[in-house]
DNA sequence: ACCTTAAATACCTTTAGGGTATCAAGATAA
DNA sequence: TTATCTTGATACCCTAAAGGTATTTAAGGT
């Protein structure tokens, strides 16, 4: 990359002779003779005086000297950089995440990212479902988490987890005191669903299992993310299943127990979602990290 | 100088198509589709997708655009500066003057300099006759000034001015009342000479003009310099014999008055030496504005 | 299925860069 | 002083890199 006429010229400079540059460049001395003129008649300039022991620098060769070490180390700097870049190891990336979908995995696997790639800067957007495909589409991001995600021609998508599903409920409850609990909770109590927005979602996931148990829920309340619904059972105002994730969400009152009895389909996903065509390496580095996650936590665990 | 591939990367990059920016640069399709080949090649990197309707940067392809930009910006500075270097527009000169050799022309001359050639660093050192040769041989200096200098084989030496020579004298003094005196006021006086340090200088000038006007001077002090000298006229010390250019340095009690009958070499000279073989057009340039100067004041002014 | 558009490939031509032999000029040694 | 050595410059030839023309391939758009 770096142009031959400034490493010719570097190399004249510094052995202050031609002939013994010319050694050290593995060319003859004539045509190293021709590069040095060559350079002068373009720059207008004389940047050697010739001394019968070798040529010195001009007081002008002196400063082109400089700044031709400059403009190589600049060039080395750039390719090296791109190379990087090249490799997914140098850039940003522009990451749409859900509501309170932050709870476990998705800071688990940026961590994991950050730490492979630490001079990627990770940018973080939080995003509703629908506005993560318009972002995708606009390139206003590179990859949005969410739940639910159905494949679009334009949009692939990428499985990250699937969780069990357990039952928030309030520690005062009588269910409450047992560890597993059947899934006749969700007929007898009412119900706290989330998250409101674009339709599928969640609250279809949970009404369709209630419809395979055989009955239709009494909905208590429908709030916008996972926490204002666990606070809700908090403070009474029902049941609410939730993902395995949110466990780790502690609000005063309330438990988190197995419910027995759900038929097969009851868990919940968590995917990411791209741009189909998008091959950049900074993406293609992103979903193998996201793949490595999935492999090591993304099965269902046993209760 | 910028390097042919930079150039046409960032025209198929702003073109987003190979064959656009190929029109644009003159050439045709093929050559330059090889050349961008070549180029992710050499980097080891795919800086362009390949789309039906052209191309379209990777993101490593992004940043080596700022990069590109960047390099051929770096090295247009560094040409351009090259260029005013060898045009001795930029860069450093170090100037050595005598001791109070500060007093009228070669403050002019430095000002006509710095006016004309502003990116050029000028360095003042303080140096006596014997120093400056010294330190252009060893290169410290580009140029000295000085008077009463000799050629030598490897120090060229350039007049710049030859002054007529005034007598300093207390306003007490019998004389001074004279507005010009005539010479035989040095035999009849002390002298004040100046300067001490390498001889032949100035005072031997005076010795000569004395012992060619028929007498040997009666000596009161010998000082180091003009000032000094004009110093002692004041105090009483007897007379003293100056350039011109002394006569604007005022001090109580002294005038400075013209002197007749003085001989024909009665003058005293201005002038600037340098290495014979430096043929830098810092040097250069700045010779030239001595010569300008000397043409337009460097004759000895009728009295 | 056809046409359009743009990049890629094949093959040839030009030109820039490199090699060998030799020259000219200044420094060094006999 | 002359002979020799060193170093950069020139002349001339050859290789290889860059450019040109013709054609192929691939992907949308009609």
């Amino acid at each position: 990359m770096i142009p031959r006429t400034l490493t010719y010229f570097i190399a004249v400079a510094e052995e202050k002779n031609i002939g013994r540059a010319a050694i050290r460049l593995n060319i003859s001395q004539p045509p190293l003779t021709r590069q040095v003129q060559k350079l002068e008649n373009e720059l207008g300039v004389s940047l050697f005086t010739r001394t019968p022991k070798g040529v010195e620098l001009t007081e002008a060769g002196e400063l082109f000297l400089v700044e031709a070490r400059n403009i190589c180390s600049v060039i080395e700097r750039a390719t090296e950089r791109t190379q990087r870049a090249g490799k997914g190891k140098l850039g940003r990336l522009d990451v749409a995440i859900f509501g309170s979908g932050i709870l476990n995995d998705i800071p688990k696997i940026l961590l994991t990212y950050k730490n492979a790639y630490p001079d990627v800067k990770v940018v973080l957007h939080t995003m509703e479902k629908a506005e993560q495909i318009e972002a995708l589409r606009q390139r206003r991001i590179n990859v949005g988490f969410n739940r639910l995600l159905t494949p679009l021609p334009d949009i692939s998508f990428e499985l990250i987890t699937t969780e069990k599903l357990y039952l928030a409920i309030n520690e005062n409850h009588p269910y409450a005191r047992k560890v597993v609990i059947p899934a006749q909770v969700l007929a007898e109590n009412p119900l706290v669903l989330y998250p409101t927005g674009t339709r599928p979602n969640y609250i279809d996931k949970v009404i369709t299992i209630c419809h395979d148990l055989g009955f239709s829920p009494q909905v208590s309340q429908k709030v916008g993310d996972v926490i204002t619904a666990v606070a809700l059972v908090s403070s009474g105002f029902g049941v609410c299943l939730v993902p395995e994730s949110a466990i780790s969400l502690k609000l005063p009152g309330v438990v988190y127990r197995s419910v027995s009895g759900l038929p097969e389909n009851a868990t919940i996903d968590l995917s990411c979602i791209y741009r189909a065509n998008d091959k950049s390496a900074i993406l293609q580095s992103f979903l193998e990290v996201c793949r490595t996650y999935r492999a090591a936590y993304g099965k269902i665990k046993p209760s």
